[in-house]
RNA sequence: GGCCCCGUGGUGUAGCGGUCUAACAUGCCACCCUGUCACGGUGGAGAUCACGGGUUCGAAUCCCGUCGGGGUCGCCA
């Protein structure tokens, strides 16, 4: 090794000894007689003196350092003189005396500061992504994912799961999102596809016997990117055989309290983990996915408004639809301006326009209420009892705004979902300090695709349905119940599964309800249908989202900031450039001709 | 594909129709400095104000377009 220590190996009980530190110039402090260099290393900062009493010529060449020159230095450890320790560094009451200096590379001047943790450019962070992780702030995250990875494996180690890993270059599932194709040299016109998630191989390692299986598993979705998805991220992948929903629920949810309180013991989070059902989370959170770091959930005021002559509650409720709405704390006095504001925001989540109603600032509670401290284009159809009422339905009180919305109950309930979630970011109503952990269950096995006119699966078409729901598959699909949970962290999903469907009828079924054609059937899942007929155990298993999971334990605003080498909006590598164009020869070799465009 | 926000020395910001021959901080370069730790002091270099067009007597500033970045809707089993 080019040094005896790490800069937090560094300590009074090392004074008059001789040490060598490699590492980084952080920051130098030349006072001309004497220079002063902190030296940075993975782990720390330890502050090196040059003195030209002690060695003139190591002086001299210390006189030459720059930010970011790797150096090795050797010297004594020494007690900072009296007044001079600086309780900020973990070294600080020491310093090492050098009398000898080795400069092993020079540095250009970085395009950005790695010694103070001010806001860049992502862009140029990104391009230079090897120097920002020098930046204590990234390195950090690297580490809290490190940590976050051993800690699972040790985790499911214990409790003898097998870490097996799957292909990378897969086949193409019809399902889904866009998938990464691969073309083959060898098989011209064909291709492999990346894996989306290992879903069908983690099933078939259960079919094989391994009856207990994870894996830290890489998987690629060709779809737009998002603050908190990347075309390329990371699951923990769990799949076990004879198991039910309550076994793979649990496993995970002692997973995260250990992880928890061994990370993170400054946070709160429930435990047990609170449990909603799909509906309730849509009528209650209008999402399902809610955060549950604040209340402010929907209230549905439909039949209160029905019969008033208010025109668009009115016919809205009569043909079907409902009214729904939220109460915003403290947002009573909102000008005209920010109401527009909000009219826009919810007319960009897809309701047609959004009313108001606010509750003014006289009284304490609603008992005090009256019609004079309500305002609002609906007020005069509404009387005194019915205002009450929508404001215990919406948990309203005097001084807050409340907001409706009516259409059609999806549209209500994803309006009004989003306005929340965004609202109560806005407002500050989440607690920081809680990690609000909550389990939903009871999706529904299907979805109807109106463009496709056709059912698709919502969780994923090897989602077993309920037992005693699979006769309605026959006769109402919409209506059938799945196996499926979703665990969700502070309105992210960060984590999905299900009980699977093990028998070859019972998937095929799936697959005809969903208007496959026998051919397409066996073309593409014949593999699994067939292992399904020789012996499959029952089984089922959850993906957990690494990266949102770091992003929500680091703190993190976005996703990129947990990956070390991310993809930007554009799914662009900034730092390789990738994706790149291709030679003539390649593309030769691989049987491809681009299209002029 | 739609909508919203952003683009000014290396970096981070200010300026928002004339005072801009573009300001401030930091970084960079030179010199001075033996107890600093975001060291200090003096001096210096460094910007076609993303790009193209338009409005105007006059544009970093207003308008349109392009490019780049971010957020979001659609999309993401």
């Amino acid at each position: 090794m080019l040094r005896t220590h790490d800069s937090p190996e560094l300590n009074a009980c090392l004074v008059d000894r001789k040490v060598t530190v490699a590492g980084w110039v952080d920051r130098r402090r030349d006072h001309g007689g004497l220079i002063f260099i902190d030296v940075r290393d993975r782990a720390g900062l330890v502050q090196v003196v040059f003195n030209p009493e002690i060695n003139p010529d190591c002086h001299k060449l210390a006189g030459d350092l720059r930010c970011e020159f790797v150096v090795q230095v050797s010297g004594t450890v020494s007690l900072r003189p009296q007044g001079t320790q600086n309780a900020k560094l973990a070294t600080g009451e020491i310093e090492i005396i050098a009398d000898s200096l080795k400069i092993l590379n020079t540095s250009e001047t970085p395009p950005f500061y790695i010694n103070e943790d001010s806001e860049v450019d992502e862009n140029l962070r990104l391009k230079y992504r090897y120097l920002d992780m020098r930046r204590p702030r990234v390195r950090d995250i690297i580490m809290l994912r490190h940590q976050v990875v051993r800690f699972i494996r040790n985790y499911f180690d214990e409790l003898s799961f097998v870490e097996v890993e799957t292909p990378i270059l897969g086949k193409s599932t019809p399902e889904g999102a866009r998938d990464y194709l691969v073309p083959s040299r060898v098989h011209s016109g064909k291709f492999y596809a990346l894996p989306q998630s290992p879903q069908q191989m983690k099933q078939l390692l259960m079919v094989g016997g391994l009856e207990k299986y994870y894996q830290i598993a890489k998987c690629f979705r060709d779809e737009d990117t998002r603050a908190d998805r990347q075309p390329e991220f990371t699951q923990l992948d769990v799949e076990m055989s004879f198991v039910t929903e309550e076994d793979v629920m649990s496993i995970t949810e002692e997973m995260f309290i250990r992880m928890m309180r061994q990370m993170h013991p400054g946070k709160r989070f429930p435990s047990p983990f609170p449990r909603i059902t799909y509906s309730e989370a849509m009528e209650r959170y209008g999402s399902d996915k809610p955060d549950l770091r604040f209340d402010m959930h929907l209230g549905d005021v439909s039949h209160i408004v029905a019969h008033t002559e208010f025109g668009v509650f009115k016919n809205t409720v009569e043909s079907g639809g409902k009214v729904k709405a939220i109460a915003l704390p403290g947002c009573a006095a909102y000008s005209r301006q920010e109401l527009a504001k909000l009219t826009e925001l919810a007319q960009g989540y897809g309701a047609k326009g959004l009313l108001s109603m606010s509750l003014t600032r006289e009284c304490s509670c609603l008992d005090g209420l009256t019609m004079e401290m309500v305002k609002s284009v609906a007020a005069k159809y509404l009387n005194l009892e019915q205002v009450k009422q929508i404001a215990i339905k919406t948990g309203a009180l005097p001084g807050d705004l409340i907001v409706f919305v009516a259409d059609k109950e999806p549209v209500v309930a994803n309006a009004l979902g989003k306005l929340r979630q965004e609202m109560g970011l806005r407002l500050k109503l989440a607690d920081s300090d809680l990690f609000a952990f909550v389990w939903v269950t009871d999706f529904p096995l299907l979805e109807w695709d109106k463009d496709l006119d056709r059912w698709h699966a919502m969780h994923h078409p090897f989602t077993s349905p309920l037992e005693n729901e699979i006769p309605l598959l026959d006769i109402e699909p919409a209506r059938a119940g799945s196996r499926a949970y979703d665990i969700v962290l502070n309105g992210y999903e960060v984590g999905g599964g299900s009980i699977r469907i093990h028998q070859a009828w019972l998937q095929r079924k799936i697959f005809q309800v969903m208007k496959y054609t026998e051919a397409e059937i066996d073309e593409r899942f014949g593999h699994l249908l067939e292992a399904f007929s020789f012996g499959a155990p029952p089984h089922g298993g959850i993906a957990l989202g690494i990266d949102r999971l770091v992003m929500l334990l680091s703190g993190a605003s976005n996703i990129r900031e947990v990956i070390p080498f991310p993809k930007n909006q554009n799914a662009v590598d900034m730092l390789f450039n990738a994706p790149a164009p291709a030679t003539r020869e390649q593309l030769n070799e691989l049987h491809i001709q681009l299209r002029d465009e």
